[in-house]
DNA sequence: TTGAAAGCGCTAACAA
DNA sequence: TTGTTAGCGCTTTCAA
């Protein structure tokens, strides 16, 4: 594998110029930039990154954690912030955490360790140990949920209120018994979807009904849950949940058990996957400016990495709502 | 940032025994070895990567560059992968070549600077410009579709039978004009798909139609190439789609046009979405085992990057048909 | 504008 | 078993 020397060798210059050279610096002889391009060329050179990463003390590579590489929401933000980050030179490593705590802070680990200038994360859990991030001085931005007791930039979906909206719409739709299926507590989106719920009920002037579940942001949790509600001798009418994978597996249940989404069971569902309007009924939803908050994010990541003594914001994007079949009386 | 010097000097050691004492060398007196990792845990150390990578000239990283981040079939491969690389202590960082050769291209350039141990790729295009790692020896295994001209470890799908299983499943549901949508030229997964459709459409002894639609593999391709077909004076009465992603697309021109998909257009599609037997009506799949194809495709890479001079092997998986209501009759 | 040389943090010969 | 030391490939002073 050729090195600065070999280059340096092959154009007759010193490595000081090779590496002025190839880095564009404006301080180098336009011919000998030209001679030292073509010798790297000749010699199919590729700087070695680990070595200019220590040399300079820092690499041009975001990390990205995400909770959930399978979830269509979490891969259309890293889609933005791959866009963002890519136009100033900048790679994106995508790691999956798969909603766990362990996988998430071995990964945070892993970025530190590999000294990326920043990292991009969805906590998994109330527990991060992004904190190690921060007592290192490297940047951080959280996306879709807050980092607890982190002042930190944070890029989120105004979800209580999204939540109220589509809990709201239920009710005026005329369903009586509408129950809920989110997240595990302390998961912040999961909290706040839940609070929705019940401030448009409350607001409605109905008694909250025991029919809320929460369980892991999964098909699987999202399945037992709706078949346990099914079993309920008073069983809900309308379901408002949590994100599309749960939307997966509440119909599979509901196919299971013979009830007819959009006629025996009313359904709103946050996150606007491709085939939500392919289902039937077709599913009404909460669309969540997924692409955005990753453009967002990879925006005040590298504004934080360019200044670190910037105040921290929080940024927050709408949602909104797209009524389909499901939800219609 | 406390480094080695720092642990050795809390320790009372040399730098030389911290780092066999934390990377677990046997020839270190456990009681020093117990000093030296207080002395690292109390200074929150953590190793500089790039030096270590530096030194050591190899990384315990490989690359996974995948075709299409939001492509379910994909995740699922990137899940087998870091399962199993996990396992023995790699790390794997995900590149999404979006379908883009010149995407693919940049991400293979930074895996050759960054040393990785190893790159896994289902390569975008027919000019894929992977000769760039055999010649610097980094081992690679190609998923999905092969490598043109590549002797290489690749692990692939009997997609050409699959497609052929499964239009001759539409045939003998009494079918008549079976089209079929797949992917762009050179795109073997693509072509053989093609072939498998064309292969049982010939064993009917039938001509095959104009009914053959190549697009990008993505819904807005398939979703043009559907509205197409059905402008045709005589339009097909089944379809034959090359995977899930496309299917969207076409669901979305049969509702646009009217057209109820089970009933006036028998449907197959390939890979089992989650979403895939919930639509209306479910949906025949040809489903890929692509988590095994990750993981079988991690092992080989691991196998060959312990010994490089191993011979190039081809695994072949199967796909099943699941036959539900949208190809019956 | 260019070159010589130091040094980033780590690991692995080699010596003791 | 432990320490001393060289050097991985690069960038960046410092000198010329």
């Amino acid at each position: 594998m050729p090195t600065v020397s070999d280059v340096a060798a092959r154009a007759g210059v010193s490595t000081a110029t090779v590496s002025r050279a190839l880095n564009g610096k404006p301080t180098v002889d336009p011919d000998l930039a030209a001679r030292v391009r073509q010798a790297a060329d000749e010699l199919g050179y590729q700087p070695n990154g680990p070595a200019r990463n220590l040399r300079r003390q820092e690499a041009a590579v975001v990390a990205l954690i995400i909770s959930d590489v399978e979830n269509p929401f979490f891969t259309a933000i890293a889609r933005g912030v791959e866009d963002v980050a890519h136009e100033v030179g900048y790679s994106v490593v995508l790691c999956n955490s798969d909603e766990s705590v362990e996988k998430e802070n071995r990964y945070l680990d892993i970025a530190i360790q590999e000294r990326v200038a920043g990292v991009i994360l969805s906590p998994s859990g109330p527990t991060s140990t992004v904190a190690k991030l921060a007592s290192r001085g490297t940047a951080y931005v959280a996306v879709d949920r807050p980092l607890p007791g982190q002042d930190s930039d944070v890029v989120l979906v105004d979800t209580r209120l999204a939540a109220r909206e589509a809990t709201a719409h239920l009710v005026a739709q005329g369903y009586e018994r509408i129950g809920c299926i989110t997240g595990p507590a302390g998961v912040r989106t999961a909290d706040d979807r839940l609070a929705g719920y019940r401030d448009a009920l409350k607001a409605a002037r109905r008694r909250t009904p025991k029919l809320v579940r929460r369980t892991e942001y999964k098909a699987a949790g999202a399945h037992r849950a709706a078949l346990d509600l099914l079993a309920q001798s008073e069983p809900p009418d309308a379901l408002l949940i949590a994100n599309s994978a749960m939307a997966v597996g509440v119909l599979q249940a509901l196919q299971e058990r013979g009830v007819r989404a959009g006629r025996d069971v009313g359904l709103v569902t946050f996150d606007d996957a491709p085939w939500a309007a392919l289902v039937d009924p077709p599913l009404s939803v909460v669309a969540q400016p997924a692409y955005e908050i990753g453009a967002v994010a990879a925006r005040l990541l590298l504004a934080r990495i360019a200044d670190p003594t910037r105040p921290p914001t929080a940024t927050t994007l709408g949602a909104r709502l797209i009524e389909r079949a499901s939800s219609r009386r």
